[in-house]
DNA sequence: CATAAGATACCGTCTAGACGGTTTGTCAAG
DNA sequence: CTTGACAAACCGTCTAGACGGTATCTTATG
């Protein structure tokens, strides 16, 4: 009967919690410090309380992947829908998320995304499925070889900023961002 | 008095071994399959001996980025003394090398690199400093938005190798590093 | 509307095994 | 006969997860 169990329940919260501090813990100590016990601890939850929410490591990060893509699935979704032009909307899309991705505070989320990725065959696979869905579902507006392009550039871009191995400054940023719109018009 | 013992001793190539299936395990197990004793048993060394090569996991990990890397130099440096034009000179040795790294052997090495570069803190470190110790020695020449732009579609694809997320046939492909080549000069 | 009967959301303890690293010993080559 | 190149056993720590319990929440019923 600890105070711990006289707190009002939220478990929403908590869950949201636990995710978000996976994901902190991870660009901080790289993804190796993400074991059950430092993300309970770090959430203000027993091992046990995380392990109610998520059976076992592979959910956690699992959570973490639906939470993620959801978000950049709705957000891409919108931006498709103020895109007039029908030929590389997607990629036009893809591009908004990714030179957002900077400021926002699911940058952090993506980040350790992102090592888990390559970390994991297991997720490594799931990545693979929603690249494949999503290019099946646009191969009639976005699969030139401009669209192509300007996707991979995005990512590189995107790495970058994970690493943080490039710096590049706020105009050199737009003036690639103007290219590679151009890039998927072709 | 195993049979171990009795072999000849040849250190470099037990040394060269041993990073070799370092490289094969991450990708075969991810990055949390290469432990001391997977690498050791898998090369047909005890612990203790590659703990004679590699006096920690560390000292492993920064092997492989040496190696690799150094290998990485040389090609781009050969590539460029090639090269005639100055303008964007590295940006494409930097292309060579990435679009010649599917069919290479050297593949592996690469994958299990990233996959660890973003795992261990300590090696984004040294990556973010090869990649500044480059864009400051190609300065003049490679530091054009096009160029920039050329190195991070690179990169996408790049990472798109590693993750097989994409598949991009030979066709598309060689027409990318025609457009991309383009963007160096330019 | 009160309340009993679950269902849900946790807590705290425990354990088997993995992992990085140490130590001590052995063999072979120069 | 010294030294470099290993082998083998061992150790302390960390980690994922199991488990049994307790407190709060919800819902159906009288």
């Amino acid at each position: 009967m600890s105070i711990a169990h006289h707190r009002r329940k939220q478990p929403e919260l908590v869950r949201q919690q636990l995710l978000e501090v996976a994901a902190r813990l991870s660009l901080e100590l790289g993804a190796s410090g993400v074991t059950l016990d430092a993300v309970s601890q770090a959430a203000g939850v027993s091992k046990g309380g995380l392990l109610h929410h998520f059976p076992n490591k592979m959910a956690l990060l699992d959570g973490l992947f639906d939470d993620l893509t959801g978000k950049l699935d709705r957000t891409i979704a919108e931006e498709m829908r103020n895109d007039p032009v029908a030929h590389g909307r997607f990629t036009r899309a893809y591009l908004a998320c990714v030179f957002a991705l900077q400021d926002e505070t699911d940058t952090q989320g993506w980040q350790v995304l992102t090592i888990a990725l390559l970390s994991e065959p297991q997720l490594r696979a799931r990545w693979r499925l929603w690249v494949a869905d999503h290019a099946d579902e646009f191969v009639g507006t976005d699969s030139s070889v401009g669209c192509l392009l300007a996707r991979f550039a995005a990512d590189g871009l995107w790495l970058a900023d994970i690493l943080k191995s490039h710096d590049v400054d706020q105009q050199t940023r737009q003036a690639m961002r103007t290219q590679l719109v151009a890039l998927s018009l072709q």
